[in-house]
This record gives structure tokens, C-alpha cells and sequence, in this order.
DNA sequence: ACAAATCGGTTGTTTTTACAACAGAAAGAG
DNA sequence: CTCTTTCTGTTGTAAAAACAACCGATTTGT
């Protein structure tokens, strides 16, 4: 576990605290490291958990497949990530998705009540992390927020238009690479990838974009 | 404000918090009271808040209309209910959505870094309002993932059966009435309201179902 | 290097939706 | 009570999406 303490340097979670006082705090908060190959579940719908987890190598889908097969992605998980925030509550009840590995991943799971309630041991840092993950949740939220604006779209041109603008305005550019294929964009946008690709090269005809695969630059 | 002490009591932020010490915790956590009439603004797409806010009378929607007018209801805010939790981070940004009072309506304000910091005079309850916060937060997040769960469905009936059956789990009831005339809830599931009271109307007839206004029994 | 699997684009058909326009019922205002 | 407005259902048409099937190109595994 300890050489993933640099990671866990860098995530939103524990921004702001040293190494040292890291590595003191992954017992003070019970971390396990667990281990799933490209293609795994991490956690499966109907679950209950009570746990905050961090991706700490690879990267993860949080996804829905319905009774006919249709799959959606509901997010994207990359390195330093939080996930499971949205069931903190002992009321939470079930996990409504699955969290798959689409690359061999390394993801801590930490006990969640011992993140909110302050120790006895008085880890200096706790209340950082607190306020973390106030922010870290807010953030998600926030996302959640940004993809149902793309979801109400009616169109799929206009989903697409959303999702593109959004990844524009993120890349503080109009050339960008996005994070999945064409079938997992369609997925994420909740249409189909036959409709999608050709939506999308009508637009590029149209001069609105120009795309090679993951690449992106509107006009 | 004191009047709506007894609202505040039995909302979710302040849960196990009593009356008086709910009192003390105003002026500590800077409450401020603001009046609404029927279709006024709260908040406004664009905005930048600091503050997490509680309706104690009335009912808001978490709305937006895009260039073409079409209108998209993110969430709907009941009396006793927490909004603006999206946006506690301090690099959050400008606000997605207009928050719009569709009834007369009064809204607490409470400073967000007040809540999020322990206190220097030591309101004893407050860390019960700190695990409230994040509880609240959670909860909002799953309905978020509920309802990206009910727009990923391709079609309107499959939108429609999504939406209601996850009412009547919630009602344990498949008889409920739902919060929205039959414009709002098109508007909730980003759909058109023609096609969407027509295909209401065929599977009633197929005896998928029975409504009559708001009040839907599922068959 | 070769076979297999994945990926992205294309096309035609069927289904579904959006849009517009209208009418009766219900609700609200004066 | 009457007039006005809002709400809901209905219909027809045009637009869009889903679906299925196919193919060439690229990638992957052995």
C-alpha cells in the first residue's frame, strides 16, 4: 500500500496533507488496498458498502446495464479519485450501479465513520481531510449536475454539442482529447453509437468540428 | 425567523438538533431570511454563492431553460430541504441552474464556511450538523443518480415506467401522486409533453396503468 | 506474421419523437 | 356567475433516433 502514498498525496481527499501524516492516518482511518484486473467489478448493484474508496492506478467506469442490454456510464473514475461518497448515509440502502475496471486498477477502500467522526488519536490532519471531502463530494455533485444537462438535451446532435463544448471549456481549448470511444461516448450520452457516429460526421460535413478518433477540435 | 424554528427542526441539516440550540446556532452560522413570491428567481444560472440554504415554507424547482426555450426541472426542493451543496467548494464556480420559487416561498441562508468550521465558542451541536451536511449531500447525490438513471432511457414510455416505478417504491405503494402536472414532469424527464401525455394515454390503455390527474396506480 | 476481435463509418428501414395546432375540461380571477 | 387562462388529451406531419447489417481499418493476442 505504501507505494501508492504519492498518489494518495495528490488526490482530492488528501490535498493538503504530508506523506508522513498519510501514512499514519491509513490505519487511524482502516485502508485496504484491493486489487482488480481490466474488465472486474469493483462493486456491483444491490451492494451495500460503507466505505469511501480511492482509484489509485487504472481507471473505472461506474455503469448501468438495464434488462436489455443497454448500457449506460454514469461516470468516469480516474487516479486519485473518489468514489461511493453518494452512500455515507446509514441510510443509504443499495449501490444503484456498477463500478468496473475498464483498466487493472488499484482502488483503498477506507471506513467512512472513522473519516467523519474525529479520533481520540487526534490525527492533526483530520479535519483537512473533512473538509476534503466536503469539496470532493460538492465537486461530484456538481459533474452529476453538468452530465444531466447534457442527458435533457432532446437531440443527439444537441447531447453532443453539450458534451463537446463541456470538454472544451475544461481543456480551456477547442482542440481536445476525450476519454472514451465512440461506443462509450454513446453510452455516456445514452444513444446509439450508429446514430451517434453518423450525427457526428453530418456535423463535421457541416464545418461545426473536425475529429480523428479521441480527437476533437471545434470551429 | 424564530417562527420557522420548529421547520428547521425537523429538516435534514439539523436533525437531533433542539430548538434552542438550533436558536443559538443562527446568529453563529449567520441566518439570514429571504421572502419569495410565486415565480421569483432564488438564484440565478451564473451566480456565485457561498451560502447553503434551506426552504422552510413553499416549494422551489432547480430549473433551466436553455436558448430555444425548452425548459429542463433538475430537482424539485421540498419545505425542510438543503440546496446549493453543489457549490461549497471555494473554486465551484458559477451556478448550472435558476433556483425558482413556484409558490410563495421563504429560504434561510447560512454561511457555508461557518457551518464547515468548528466553531470558537463551541456550539455543542455542531458536529451533528457537520455529519448532517455530509449525510444531506449524500442523499441529494443518489437522487441525482436516480434521476441520470431515468434519463438514460431511450424511449419516453421506458423514461416514464423508470420514473414511476421508482415513485411507487418509494410511496411502497404502487398508488401515489406525483409532485408534477403533466407539463413539469415532461419538463422533468426532458421529454415532449404531447408525445408524452399520448403515450401515457396508450399504456393505460394496454393496462400498464390508471391516473387521473396527478395520481397514477400502477397495474 | 497471422487470425481474431474491436472499432468506426455507412446505409436503409422501422419506430419514436418533436412540433404544431386544436378542443374540451378544469381552475382561477374579477 | 362569467370570462379568461391553464391544463390535458388528441391528431397529423415532419424530423430524428433506434436498429440491424455490413465493411474496411486498426488493434490485439498468440
Amino acid at each position: 500500500m505504501k507505494k501508492f502514498i504519492p498518489i494518495l498525496k495528490k488526490s482530492r481527499l488528501f490535498a493538503g496533507v504530508g506523506a508522513e501524516d498519510i501514512t499514519s492516518m491509513l490505519s487511524c482511518l482502516d485502508a485496504r488496498l484491493h486489487s482488480y484486473k481490466k474488465g472486474e467489478n469493483v462493486l456491483r448493484q444491490g451492494e451495500h458498502i460503507s466505505d469511501i474508496m480511492v482509484l489509485v492506478s487504472g481507471e473505472l467506469h461506474v455503469q448501468r446495464d438495464d434488462y436489455w442490454g443497454n448500457r449506460s456510464i454514469v461516470n468516469r473514475i480516474t487516479v486519485g479519485e473518489m468514489f461511493g461518497e453518494a452512500y455515507i448515509a446509514p441510510e443509504s440502502g443499495a449501490l444503484l450501479n456498477d463500478v468496473v475496471a475498464i483498466e487493472d486498477s488499484n482502488v483503498i477502500f477506507f471506513d467512512v465513520r472513522r473519516i467523519m467522526t474525529v479520533c481520540s488519536s487526534a490525527c492533526k490532519f483530520h479535519s483537512t481531510v473533512v473538509q476534503n471531502l466536503f469539496f470532493s463530494i460538492s465537486e461530484k455533485t456538481k459533474n452529476l449536475v453538468l452530465k444531466l444537462g447534457h442527458l435533457s438535451k432532446r437531440t443527439t446532435r444537441e447531447k453532443l454539442i453539450s458534451y463537446l463544448s463541456e470538454e472544451a471549456k475544461r481543456n480551456n481549448s477547442p482542440s481536445f482529447v476525450i476519454p472514451f470511444n465512440r461506443q462509450q461516448l454513446a453510452d455516456f450520452l445514452s444513444v446509439d453509437r450508429s446514430a451517434m457516429s453518423n450525427e457526428l460526421c453530418k456535423m463535421r460535413d457541416e464545418g461545426l468540428l473536425e475529429f480523428e478518433k479521441n480527437h476533437f477540435r471545434l470551429l
